[in-house]
RNA sequence: GCCAACCUAGCUCAGGGGUAGAGCAGCGGUUUCGUAAACCGCAGGUCGUGGGUUCAAAUCCCAUGGUUGGCUCCA
């Protein structure tokens, strides 16, 4: 063990400084300082300034979201230490404390794996050291010792990421355990101050993952796990993934027979009669809004030409996510399919390998952008149609590598609410907030109310000049200021072609999601050598916004599905009432108003066999339709429906009224003033 | 694609070398019933697929398809 760095005198632990304020209290696992702007979060194990805490400072409790993370980041160093007792030769990478949880990446001696039944005896070895309430230590280190004991120690994962650390930095270690047995970490904390304040703790998960998260770098094993201040804590989020199981899309899917997945077409999705009436709903809820919103909806074809890819830059850069349409004469000179799969195959094509993509093969659309702008070149534009909002449903098809896709939220064919703005510079403002305002009103329609917003601006790869750039990424902050919207910018992560604007929604139980996206785009006008007349006869270059609302509607339909539990709204559901005989002998009334609602375009199911009332409304229940309706001898004799809308119950109301009130209330939902 | 696991009736699941099971759903019958499960019966599966080991494979091994959880969180 190299000796401790002498320490400052003038510096203190905060153990001993909160001590002597009097300030110590048991569940307090250290300070953040305010005197600090970032690494503000400190273990009592840290030597600092006196003066620090003088400036002021925030005691972190074991409860509070700072202490979690303490103690998730302690017990991935109690899981590390166990898998090294485990076993002998494993060696550690890197082991945060994340949103749910903590993980460890190992380096298994042998590219070995571990096994769900490695994961209960590395739990059970985790619990011995934590009964062994061994305290944990932080031992400021010079850069040389460190690289000196790890190096030692064969930890060659650390060495390497020590060396990367820039010169200035302060190095530390942390160990726990007993005398002698201590395990060491490179590790700038913070942490628990001994293993007995950890405890509520579950492995859950292993996977493999890569050295740095870069695919081609050595394979990693990932076990993640969890752990809370309390058991009760730790029970209460093993409950909460239990309920997101209850709503999974996924299930609801099969369930309420809205959608279907089969081996024959992998990640595609059948949707059944009831789902595809949701689905329609949606569909026609966007177009109702287009209408008042000034949209124009196109409909453009699924396979075009290569050379319209080779144009648009997606068959140098997005090839290996296009599916391609071939027929029989394509494969009648072998030399031909050779050169193709070659091209089709490389890493980099070749410019001539493009060329052979272009002229020789077709693709089947993965985006609508490219036939837009197809579309808005195909005559000479006028300023006066400026902007021209086309809005276009087409079935989209990407490849998505199997390990990616998930029920609905991530398929390889579907549909988005896709528009392209085509407009003047001057125009994209305006633009903007205008689609600002429309997705307020489509997600306050669907219960959306915690919107996020944030803004990916100029990467280090893109085309067009900084000053495009700057009006581009004006023109986004400004819109969403003047909306009074806040956004947080996540800088370089925009396009190639320009910066976007990412929606993200909250659902009824907390999960993010992303749904609209709003994109400045000059780089396909170039491409496309877009452009219309303006008002003194010259050609100038429109810029194209690439936006949509909802997203992809399969992905939408998951997210929303989840969100109100299956429990469609009357506007939406598939069926707005199911009408529910007490008997048989009431069939005749139920189909005569079973009709008659139908012929009032209300959507109706019935259940009218010989089960027992209350095994129908139990059924029905399960099946969410927003209204049920009892006949019995009473409504038969009166024309009416005992209406019950979800566990309430209206009584019998005339059948006459009850068509009235399910068309008032199944019509799209639109603000007050339109 | 990579790591781990799973795949038995339409659905949820039992069975883990020795003749394929249950509940629900479905179908038939009895009951004709007033607000979250009436009763009786019938039918339904080459245990994802292909190969292997074995006297014998749903069960063990290999391959393959599909599915699920991960592969973004940085000492």
């Amino acid at each position: 063990m190299p000796p401790p760095m002498t320490l400052d005198s003038s510096m203190q632990s905060v153990r001993e400084l909160l001590l002597a304020r009097g300030a110590l209290k048991d569940d307090v696992l250290g300070v953040r300082l305010s005197s600090r702007t970032d690494d503000a979060l400190v273990d009592l194990h840290t030597a600092i300034d006196p003066a620090e805490l003088e400036k002021g400072f925030t005691a972190v409790t074991r409860g509070s979201a700072d202490g979690l993370e303490i103690i998730r980041h302690s017990t991935a160093h109690v899981m590390a230490d166990a898998v090294q007792q485990l076993f002998p030769g494993t060696k550690v990478t890197f082991g945060p404390a994340t949103e749910n949880g903590f993980y460890y990446d190992f380096d298994r001696k042998g590219g070995g794996t571990f096994s769900e039944d490695d994961l209960v005896a590395i739990e059970a070895k985790m619990r011995e050291i934590i009964a062994q309430k061994a305290p944990f230590r932080r031992e400021p280190i010079s850069r040389e010792a460190a690289v000196a004991l790890f190096t030692k120690m064969g930890e060659t994962y650390k060495v390497e990421w020590m060396e990367t650390l820039p010169a200035g930095t302060d190095f530390t270690v942390y160990r726990h355990g007993a005398a002698g047995s201590e395990w060491v970490d490179f590790c700038k904390g913070p942490h628990v101050p001994h293993t007995g304040e950890l405890g509520a703790i579950k492995l859950t998960a292993v996977s493999g993952t890569y050295w740095r998260g870069i695919e081609g770098n050595p394979q990693l094993q990932r076990i993640y796990g969890t752990a809370f201040p309390d058991e009760a804590a730790l029970k209460a989020h093993l409950e909460q993934l239990e309920q997101a199981k209850a709503r999974d899309h996924r299930k609801l899917g099969r369930e309420l027979e809205l959608f279907a997945f089969d081996a024959a077409a992998p990640a595609s999705p059948f949707f059944l009669p009831r789902g595809a009436k949701v689905y329609h709903r949606l569909v026609d809820y966007v177009r109702d809004l287009y209408v008042r919103h000034g949209y124009d909806e196109v409909i453009t074809p699924q396979i075009y030409g290569n050379e319209l890819y080779k144009k648009s830059g997606h068959l140098a850069n997005y090839r290996e996510n296009m599916y391609l349409a071939v027929t029989a004469d394509d494969f009648v000179d072998p030399a031909k399919v050779d050169a193709i799969r070659a091209a089709l195959t490389a890493e980099h094509a070749t410019e001539a390998q493009l060329d052979l993509l272009a002229a020789e093969t077709r693709g089947v659309k993965p985006m609508n952008c490219p036939g837009h702008a197809q579309l808005f070149s195909h005559r000479k534009r006028s300023y006066r149609e400026l902007p021209f909002r086309c809005a276009d449903f087409g079935r989209l098809h990407r490849y998505e590598r199997g390990g990616v896709v998930h029920g609905l939220a991530r398929v390889r064919t579907f549909c988005q609410d896709d528009a392209h703005i085509f407009c003047t510079p001057a125009q994209m403002q305006p633009e903007i907030s205008a689609f600002n305002a429309l997705l307020d009103e489509a997600y306050g329609t669907f219960g959306f109310t915690d919107v996020r917003v944030r803004l990916a601006t100029r990467p280090e790869k893109r085309v067009g000049s900084d000053a495009l750039w700057d009006s581009a990424e004006h023109a986004l902050a400004d819109a969403m200021r003047a909306a009074g919207r806040s956004f947080t910018v996540a800088e370089g992560e925009g396009a190639f072609y320009g910066p976007k604007l990412e929606y993200h929604v909250k659902d009824a139980i907390g999960r993010s999601w992303q749904l609209g996206t709003m994109q400045v785009d000059f780089n396909m006008p170039e491409r496309f050598e877009l452009a219309y007349v303006d008002h003194e006869g010259k050609d100038q270059r429109p810029v194209m916004l690439h936006r949509a609302l909802l997203g992809s509607l399969e992905r939408f339909f998951a997210v929303y599905l989840e969100h109100v539990a299956g429990n469609f709204p009357v506007w939406l559901a598939p069926e707005q009432v199911c009408i529910l005989t007490v008997s048989e002998k009431f069939e005749a009334y139920a189909r005569e108003a079973e009709q008659v609602l139908r012929l009032a375009g209300v959507r109706v199911a019935t259940d009218l066999g010989p089960d027992k009332l209350g095994a129908k409304i139990r059924a029905a229940r399960q099946m969410r339709y927003p209204y049920l309706a009892v006949v019995g001898g009473k409504e038969a004799e009166n024309r009416a429906l005992a209406l019950r809308p979800g566990n309430d119950d209206l009584g019998a109301i005339p059948l006459a009224e009850v068509v009235q009130k399910l068309l008032a209330e199944g019509v799209f939902p639109r603000p007050q003033n339109s």
